[in-house]
DNA sequence: CCTACCGATCGGTAGG
DNA sequence: CCTACCGATCGGTAGG
C-alpha cells in the first residue's frame, strides 16, 4: 500500500496518466482509451487512475485538453515571435508538417485531432463538442493570419481567407493519412508544394 | 425457434447484416461495430449474427467490402459512361460531393473510409491492409484519368497525377469533416471551386 | 492511491 | 438461427 500522496505528487501522477492517455488514445482512439489499459500501462489500479477525473468522459476531455496543449507547444508557440501574415503562415506551414512527420514521441498514432474527429463526428456530447470547438479555434487563427497577410499585400485582395483555411486543413488532413496509411515519404514535399501555391509563393 | 432457413434466405440475411453493419460502422467505426449491437438492431441472436461470419474481423471485412461496393455503386459506375479523362474526372467530382452530402441513408456517419482509415492507421492487421488496399484502388484510379485527360490535351503536360490525386484526396477529407463536424452548407461549393482549380477548370 | 467488489457487455463456443 | 453458456474486460463504487 502506497502513501497518500501529497498534492504535487498527485499532479505529477495526473500528468502521467495524461501523457500516457495522450499516447494511448492517439493509436486507439479516445473510446478505445480504457481505464484498465491505462492502469496497467502505469502500474497503478484502475481506481487510482479513475480517482483523478472522476468517469471515463472527464478523462477523456482531460486528455483532449492535454493534447491541445502539445499542439499548441509543437505548432503555435515556435511561430508567436514570427511577423503575423504571411511570414507567420509559412512558419506555421512547416511547424504543422513537423507535427506529423515528427510527433511520434507524444502521438505515436498519428493525428491525435483527426482520430478524435472521425471518431466523435456522428455522435452527440461533450467530447464531440470540445473537438470541434478546438479545430474551430485553429481554423479562426489561420484565417486571421490570412487576413493580415493580405491586408498587407502579401497576398492577393480577392483572396477568401475561408477557401485558404479549408484547403490548408485539407491537406493536412491528407498528410496525415498518408504517413500513418501509406508510410509516403513523399507526403510532406506534396503538403509543402500545394501550401506553397495557396500561399502564393513560387 | 424459428426453421432452418433455406440457402437463399441465409443469404439474405447476411446481407441485412451486413446492411446494417455498414451503418452502424459509418458513425460508431468497425471497432465499435460489436456483435451484440447488430443482433439487437436485427432481432436476432448474437450467434445467430455471428454465424455468418464466424469472427469478428471476417465480420469487419465483410462490411468493409459491402461499404466499398456501396461506393462504387453511388461514385463509380455513374461515371463508367463518361469519357476516360478529364470529363470522367469532373463527374467524379460531383458524385463524390454526392456521396458525402447525401449517401446518408447508407453511411449515417459520414464517409465509411475515412473513419475506418483514421480508426486503423496506427495499427496492424487484415482490417488495416484491406482499408488500405481500398483507397490504393481509388487512388489508382483516378491517376489514370488525370493521365489520360493529359494525355488529351486537356490538362498541362507538367501536370503530376499523384499531386492532383494528392489534392483531390485531400480535399474530399476536408469536406467530410465539414460536414460531419461543422455541418457547414458551403463544404460541397468549396470543395467543388478547388476540385475546378486542379482540374484547370475556370 | 489501494483492495475488493458490482452489473453489463464483450467476442466466442457447445449443442441442437 | 436459437438457447445457454464461458472467461475477460468494461466503467464505476465502497471503504479504507
Amino acid at each position: 500500500m502506497s502513501p497518500r500522496n501529497s498534492r504535487i505528487e498527485a499532479r505529477r501522477t495526473r500528468e502521467r496518466i495524461v501523457e500516457r492517455g495522450i499516447a494511448l488514445a492517439s493509436v486507439e482512439g479516445l473510446e478505445g482509451l480504457t481505464i484498465g489499459r491505462l492502469a496497467a500501462d502505469l502500474q497503478m489500479s484502475k481506481a487510482g487512475v479513475l480517482g483523478h477525473f472522476g468517469t471515463k468522459e472527464a478523462l477523456q476531455l482531460a486528455t483532449l485538453q492535454g493534447a491541445a496543449a502539445a499542439f499548441s507547444r509543437l505548432v503555435w508557440e515556435p511561430v508567436a515571435h514570427e511577423k503575423p501574415g504571411l511570414p507567420r503562415l509559412r512558419a506555421v506551414r512547416d511547424t504543422w508538417i513537423a507535427y506529423l512527420e515528427t510527433g511520434r514521441d507524444i502521438f505515436p498514432g498519428g493525428c491525435f485531432f483527426t482520430t478524435a474527429s472521425t471518431e466523435f463526428d456522428a455522435r452527440g456530447g461533450p467530447v464531440r463538442d470540445a473537438v470541434a470547438r478546438l479545430l474551430r479555434v485553429w481554423r479562426h487563427r489561420l484565417a486571421a493570419e490570412v487576413r493580415t497577410a493580405v491586408a498587407a499585400g502579401d497576398l492577393p485582395t480577392d483572396t477568401d481567407p475561408d477557401q485558404v483555411v479549408y484547403e490548408m486543413v485539407a491537406l493536412y488532413l491528407a498528410l496525415n493519412q498518408e504517413i500513418q496509411l501509406f508510410a509516403d515519404p513523399t507526403a510532406a514535399a506534396r503538403t509543402r508544394r500545394a501550401v506553397n501555391r495557396l500561399l502564393d509563393q513560387p
